[in-house]
Order: structure tokens, then C-alpha cells, then sequence
DNA sequence: AATGGCATCAACCGCGGAATC
DNA sequence: CGATTCCGCGGTTGATGCCAT
């Protein structure tokens, strides 16, 4: 090796922390276009003030179509503590046995659930099969759906009772000033669904030209995501995850649509919690079938509009629409 | 209601090794 | 063949939420 080793990336420049959807939107929609055969070169190009590490760890832990979220089975748990006692600490050697598992998962999982139970294991009479100490359980928070395929009434009314009461109230009053913010916009955006920016400022875009301009949200744009963003949180990205998963198994361009999809089912529910607006039948919330892939990877990659209310609709509803 | 401790997990950091120059 | 670049791995940290007091 050199004498020093040079930095993976300009650590002045480049944003650390969570990522927010808007960044998520930009990585998952470069890579599905461009695909990530350099890594360091890829925020620069996505246009992403973001270390490459950092965006192969994004994508990977999280982004990438086939991560498998969700609790860990019996039967993987135990998987896991039989091949750590041949392999140690070889996170990416056991995963390698979990397909759609990342080692930094297991890594976890093996952290924060198996060390400790191991601990306390008490050995079973049936030969080697661990028992758990009762204190051990899985979270809550990754438990609350697990049926991706229950009714969705169900499923929020499920989760709503999960949440603590003063996480309740925050979450309303982040639906009123949704809805504030909402009444803003609404000039802003006209019945073809185009998106007028005049009074919003352009992000830095990509330097290099001949990737299809990425017409992606300006910054007050990314402050109405990040919004949405926080009343999403109560629903797990594990959820999210799983159902993009289930629901995209032929094509990983909807990744992001179906996420939208849940989460906009999750916010009309709080909405009508907050008797906000009136009840109304289900058929909005289908999009058609030919969005998702328009919307992702539409030819001339544009992401001029990030919101599209119903005609004659005023507020009540709003979907992420892709400009056709 | 406040607060301190604990659990969880996403993300960061630094290193080693492979690939390339 | 050494220097450099990049990727991937494993350890660790920090933010957040939950729970007991």
C-alpha cells in the first residue's frame, strides 16, 4: 500500500446522516438507469452530495429491489447461530445464505438479538436447539404487519393502536400543517399536472451532460417531501419494503411507486382520523398499471411533478404523478 | 410529566485486498 | 513492481423510541 490513502470522497462537501426520500428517489432512479459500475463517480452523476459509500450502503442495506426486510425467522435465527459458530464474524459469508439478507442486518440481528440469547440459551432436550429466555423478543415495530396481505383497514387501524398517544398527537398536528402546506401548493400546480417552479430555486445539478437531464425537486420541493417524509415514518420502511417486494417481483421499477401507494393509503387514514375531508371510495388510490414503469424511468427523465391533484377534486386527494 | 437507561438499527469509519495504472 | 484507486467487510457510533422509575 501508498504511504496515506486518500479520501474516499471530499468529507466537506458531502451530507451525512439518514437519507431523505428525495436522495432515495435520486439513487434508486440513477441506478435503474444507469447502474452503479463506479461507485465513487455515482454521487457526482446522480447528483447527490453523498460519499460513493455511502450510496453503495444505502443501496444495498435498503434500496436495492430484493432486500428481504422484515423479521428474522426461527428458522433463520437459528441458521445464523449454527453458521456463526463455523464462520465468526463473516457477516458477508452468512448472508451469502440468506438470499435478500445484507450483513450489516445479520450483523445486527446477531448484536442486539442472538449474542444475548446465546447467553442465556438453556440447552433443550431434543439436541442443540436453543431456548430463548422469555425477556428476548422481537420488536414491535417490525411486527405490527407482517401480514402484507391483510386488509389495509385493518392493517392501519393495527398500527394507529401501536402508537403512543403523544406520537399520535404529533403525527395530527403534522397533518394539519400538511394540509397548510398543501393550500400553498395548490397554486402552484395546474390541471395538466404540470409543476410550476418559477418561484423555486434549481439543486445543483449533475456536471456531466450526457446522462438525460435529472430533473428532480428543488430544495422547496425537498422540504414538502421531507414533511410527507416525517408522517410516513410511522409506517416501518420494513413494511414498505416488504410489500415493494411482493409486489414487484418481475420489475424492481416500482419500488418507489408502491411505497407511495401505502403511504398515501397510511395518510388518507390519518386524514380521515383528523376528519379532514370526507370519506370517499377507494378507487383514487389506484394508479394505472403503466405508471410505476413511466413513473421511475420515464424516456426523457423528468420529475417535474411531484404531486397531482383530482380534477374537481380541490385538495381531497393527491397522487405522485409522472410527467408523460 | 420528567428523566434516565436500555434496545434497536441505519449509517459511518477505517482497514485490507483486489484491480488497475 | 510499486503506487493508486476502488470496493467490500467488520467494528462502531449516533439517533431514536420504548420502558421503568
Amino acid at each position: 500500500m501508498g504511504k496515506g490513502r486518500a479520501p474516499c470522497c471530499d468529507k466537506s462537501q458531502v451530507k451525512k446522516g439518514p437519507w431523505s426520500p428525495a436522495e432515495d428517489l435520486r439513487l434508486v432512479t440513477f441506478i435503474q438507469k444507469h447502474g452503479h459500475e463506479n461507485w465513487r463517480a455515482l454521487p457526482k452523476q446522480a447528483g447527490l452530495l453523498r460519499c460513493g459509500k455511502s450510496c453503495r450502503l444505502r443501496w444495498i442495506n435498503y434500496l436495492r429491489p430484493d432486500v428481504k426486510r422484515g423479521n428474522f425467522t426461527k428458522e433463520e435465527e437459528e441458521a445464523i447461530i449454527k453458521l456463526h459458530q463455523t464462520l465468526g464474524n463473516k457477516w458477508s459469508k452468512i448472508a451469502s445464505h440468506f438470499p435478500g439478507r445484507t450483513d450489516n442486518e445479520i450483523k445486527n440481528v446477531w448484536n442486539t438479538h442472538l449474542k444475548k440469547r446465546l447467553a442465556f440459551k438453556v440447552p433443550h432436550s431434543s439436541g442443540g436447539e436453543l431456548k430463548e429466555s422469555s425477556s428476548i423478543s422481537s420488536s414491535s415495530s417490525s411486527t405490527i404487519m407482517s401480514g402484507g396481505k391483510r386488509n389495509m383497514a385493518i392493517e392501519l387501524d393495527d398500527q394507529w393502536k401501536h402508537v403512543s398517544v403523544t406520537k399520535r398527537t404529533r403525527v395530527l398536528e403534522d397533518i394539519q400543517d400538511l394540509h397548510m402546506e398543501m393550500i400553498k401548493w395548490v397554486p402552484l400546480v395546474n390541471f395538466s399536472g404540470a409543476y410550476v417552479r418559477n418561484t423555486l430555486e434549481e439543486v445543483s445539478k449533475p456536471e456531466i451532460q450526457d446522462i438525460a437531464a435529472v430533473e428532480i425537486p428543488s430544495e422547496s420541493d425537498l422540504d414538502f417531501w421531507n414533511m410527507l417524509d416525517g408522517l410516513y415514518s410511522l409506517q416501518t420502511n420494513e413494511e414498505v419494503q416488504l410489500h415493494n417486494v411482493e409486489t414487484n417481483k418481475n420489475s424492481s421499477l416500482g419500488v418507489e411507486y408502491n411505497g407511495e401507494v401505502e403511504n398515501r393509503k397510511w395518510l388518507r387514514y390519518l386524514e380521515n382520523e383528523l376528519g379532514l375531508e370526507p370519506a370517499r371510495d377507494g378507487k383514487q388510490q389506484n394508479l394505472p398499471e403503466d405508471a410505476a414503469e413511466s413513473f421511475l424511468v420515464p424516456e426523457n427523465y423528468q420529475f417535474e411533478i411531484p404531486m397531482k391533484p383530482e380534477v374537481n377534486s380541490g385538495m381531497e386527494y393527491y397522487h405522485l404523478w409522472p410527467s408523460l
